[in-house]
DNA sequence: CAGTGAGCGAGCTTCCGCTTGACTT
């Protein structure tokens, strides 16, 4: 018999609150929620008022049932679950699976875990409180009702497997939306003008600052006779303003600012930063890594301010709470810290220690002195002209936070360098050493990353931190977007220079449109949320979830009945889902792009079976049409006639070799030489397989043939030694083998061969 | 490795939020 018996939610957790509470008490952890919605019959009785099916899924059945065991040892039962809305459902659950009496169920909460904290919350136990509980059964039952009314829509009318949820579908929206604005986006240019000034003090020393006119100019040739005025300019200082200003170090991290973080500065996908952390929180290094909150425990504020004094000494100290500033946020945990803020480091792998280190800045950061700068700006002023050059600079006087961390910004223009501008007097005379016209040319909005979309919807209280992840792989897997790079477009670019009182023209060119790990949506992701917005409109309006989380917030604290809310939810989102599967709206998200001047059929694209597809012709009334497969980054939406017309140019008969057909093609790994037998693929971005030339595809064909006769560097039977991507290997029955270190493959026996394989077979069992 | 788009019909797909492994490459 155990004397108390504790449940919490993760095991880390129990691992570290049974050290402190002795051997009178047993902790164990739920793994989460233990209950969910049955998946027959959507898991809800709606006549019924809304009677939620609960059962405990089979891959919980095991920790179920030891957590039955173990209840039924006990004496006591403390649910220790989350403090919030889902935790406080776990507690419920946990209490019905359990056997306990709800009314007399032990549920108590620790805001930190420290031993005090955990025998203060032993010491005032509460029972379970069930309008928190229900308003997370609204949540639950309107997420599936949602879910799974508006999903099977989608497989009737556009295509099976798709998805749609009150996360998700936003989600796909804002990248949708986005790229949408940067299709129409018109980019203008506008000459930009910058100046190097040589200025002399009063002991004859020359310093040079570098300035930006106050305006720019739409034409070259007016850029031209500014540039010109200048040459003829006398140059003076205006004003000079020295400002003094404070910048104040960012909260610690959440999990939404630690996946932005982890992205901007170590490149980390937002699913690589919940693996990393999730190790260095297991291994106790960390506090708990999915949380919406910025608060540090008193224990967290003492041990970091105790860290830098020690380090750096008194003034860098200025210990501070934050206030948590996101939407819906419900403060279960602490902000993600370290567990020990004397630790500045840790062992482990290398992003492990990466991330740790980011963590470790951050929350020191958090509780030191603002940094203190001095801001110089200053006005150059013409003779002939009322156009002004201006430079500004910065001087950090106070380092404070600044010597720790400072915070990335998303916009990778990389122009915020600080000047040192020298000391200067109004009316001191300049004298310019150069200055340049440049077309800048105005760019469109920042397609999402990963860690920016998750910043967008933590903005509008769409999803929890344990969810971001997880969200942005399933918008990836149902195909609606996808993480990708685009190398970017040359242009020119026109600059003039005033030099010695000469202006010279000349041009550069400059690459735009490049793209790094960027979420663009596919066509199946436009079409599936243009249908919703015609036909839900209220589920993926940007205001939903925090309009439903207003009464989920009444259900709370007993306001308002939750079946009641669900009700008026239910009615008109119901209506919504007949009338858009009665619609007959054939052809959903297809579009005609004109007629094809040969056949005089009507030209279409459209999401077909397999995919993107464009048809010349229908099939109706026996007719038959004919199909071509879009290409990778061609959208419905912008694609042009030509181009579809295009796509039925292949495959083409390109002629003969060695008395075979060459037949140019393009498959599901990009365009290829077909040749009695044998593939070729086209090298990317060199050919172009709707302008190459039998000349050229004999080329490819040669060079790869001598590729492979330099892949066999011996030959025993049905051994072969090749020479691989990686280096040269051993392959015998389709099965490959690495060479022991320092072997040479030209030398090796039939006999060392087998004995490799044979050892290399022993050692995978 | 290297497309496909006839028609019928059975059976399946799907949500969000809380937790970790057990799998394979």
């Amino acid at each position: 018999m155990i004397e108390n018996l504790v449940i919490v939610e993760s095991p880390a957790k129990a691992k570290t609150i049974e050290k402190y509470l002795g051997k009178e008490f047993h902790v164990v952890s739920s793994f989460g929620h233990i209950r969910d919605l049955s998946k027959k019959n959507i898991g809800i009785d709606i006549e019924n008022n809304f009677e939620p099916d609960y059962e405990v899924p089979k891959e919980k059945l095991k920790v179920v049932n030891e957590l039955r065991k173990s209840a039924s040892n006990a004496k006591n039962i403390w649910i220790a679950s989350d403090e919030d809305r889902e935790g406080e459902a776990i507690a419920w659950h946990l209490a019905a699976v359990l056997d306990l009496d709800i009314d007399n169920t032990k549920r108590i909460v620790f805001h930190e875990i420290t031993k005090e904290a955990i025998s203060n919350a032993i010491n005032k136990p509460r029972t379970i409180d069930m309008n928190l509980v229900n308003s997370q059964q609204a949540r639950r039952v309107l997420d599936r009702l949602v879910g799974f009314e508006i999903s099977p829509v989608l497989w009737k009318k556009i295509q099976p497997a798709l998805s749609a949820g009150r996360v998700q579908s936003v989600a796909v929206r804002l990248i949708v939306e986005r790229e949408r604005e940067i299709i129409s986006f018109q980019s203008e240019s506008a000459f930009r003008i910058t100046a190097l000034f040589i200025i002399k003090n009063d002991k004859g020393e020359e310093s040079v600052i570098k300035a930006e006119a106050s305006k720019r100019f739409r034409k070259e040739e007016e850029a031209k006779s500014f540039l010109e005025l200048c040459a003829s300019s006398n140059f003076e200082i205006d004003s000079v303003t020295v400002k003094p200003g404070t910048r104040v170090p960012a909260a610690p991290f959440t999990t939404s600012t630690l996946q932005q973080e982890a992205y901007r500065k170590l490149g980390f996908s937002v699913a690589q930063t919940m693996a990393v952390a999730q190790k260095l929180y297991e291994a106790g290094k960390i506090t708990y890594m999915r949380t919406d909150s910025t608060n540090l425990s008193k224990l967290a504020l003492l041990k970091s301010k105790e860290v830098i004094v020690a380090q750096y000494g008194e003034k860098y100290s200025k210990t501070r709470q934050y206030k948590t500033k996101s939407k819906g946020a419900q403060e279960a945990h602490e902000a993600i810290r370290p567990t020990y803020p004397d630790n500045a480091a840790v062992t482990g792998s290398q992003n492990e220690k990466k991330l740790y280190d980011l963590i470790w800045k951050r929350t020191i950061a958090s509780q030191m002195a603002d940094a203190e700068v001095e801001r110089t700006t200053i006005a150059i002023g013409m003779n002939n002209s009322p156009v002004t050059f201006n430079a500004s600079g910065e001087v950090v006087k106070f380092d404070g936070f600044l010597k720790v961390y400072s915070e990335s910004t998303d916009d990778d223009s990389g122009e915020s360098e600080k000047a040192l501008i020298p000391e200067v007097r109004k009316n001191m005379p300049l004298t310019y050493k150069k200055i340049t016209a440049d077309q800048r040319y105005t760019t469109p909005p920042p397609r999402y990353t990963e860690a920016s979309l998750v910043k967008k919807l933590e903005e509008l209280g769409i999803g929890r931190p344990s969810t971001y992840a997880p969200t942005i792989t399933t918008i990836q897997n149902r195909g609606y977007v996808l993480r990708e790079e685009r190398p970017g477009e040359k242009r020119d670019v026109r600059i003039l220079t005033l030099e010695k009182g000469v202006v010279n023209s000349s041009k550069r060119s400059e690459l735009f449109g490049k793209e790094k790990a960027k979420l663009f949506p596919q066509n199946i992701g436009i079409v599936v949320n243009d249908f919703l917005m015609d036909n839900f409109p209220e589920i993926v309006d940007y205001h939903f979830t925090a309009a439903i989380e207003e009464q989920f917030d009444k259900i709370a604290v007993g306001k308002i009945e939750w079946t009641n809310m669900l009700g008026e939810f239910y009615g008109p989102f119901h209506e919504s889902v007949k009338k858009a599967l009665e619609k007959r709206d054939r052809k959903i998200g297809s579009r005609t792009l004109g007629v094809d001047p040969k056949s005089g059929e009507e030209v279409i694209v459209k999401v077909g079976r397999f995919g993107p597809v464009a048809q010349i012709g229908t099939t109706e009334g026996g007719n038959k049409a004919r199909f071509a497969s879009l290409h990778k980054n061609q959208l419905i939406e912008t694609i042009t006639l030509e181009e579809a017309l295009q796509l039925f140019n292949l495959p083409r008969n390109l002629g003969e070799l060695e008395e075979n057909e060459v037949i140019v093609d393009t498959g599901k790994y990009g365009p290829y030489i077909r040749h009695s037998g044998k593939f070729y693929s086209l090298k990317k971005g060199v050919d172009d397989p709707y302008t190459i030339d039998l000349g050229r595809a004999i080329e490819i064909i040669r060079e790869k043939r001598e590729a492979e006769k330099q892949k066999v560097i011996k030959e025993f039977d049905d051994i072969l030694v090749l020479n691989g991507r990686y280096g040269p290997y051993i392959s015998k029955d389709k099965k490959n083998y690495r060479l022991p270190k320092g072997c040479d493959p030209k030398k090796l026996t039939k006999e060392e061969c087998l004995d490799i394989i044979e050892k290399a077979n022993k050692t995978k069992k």
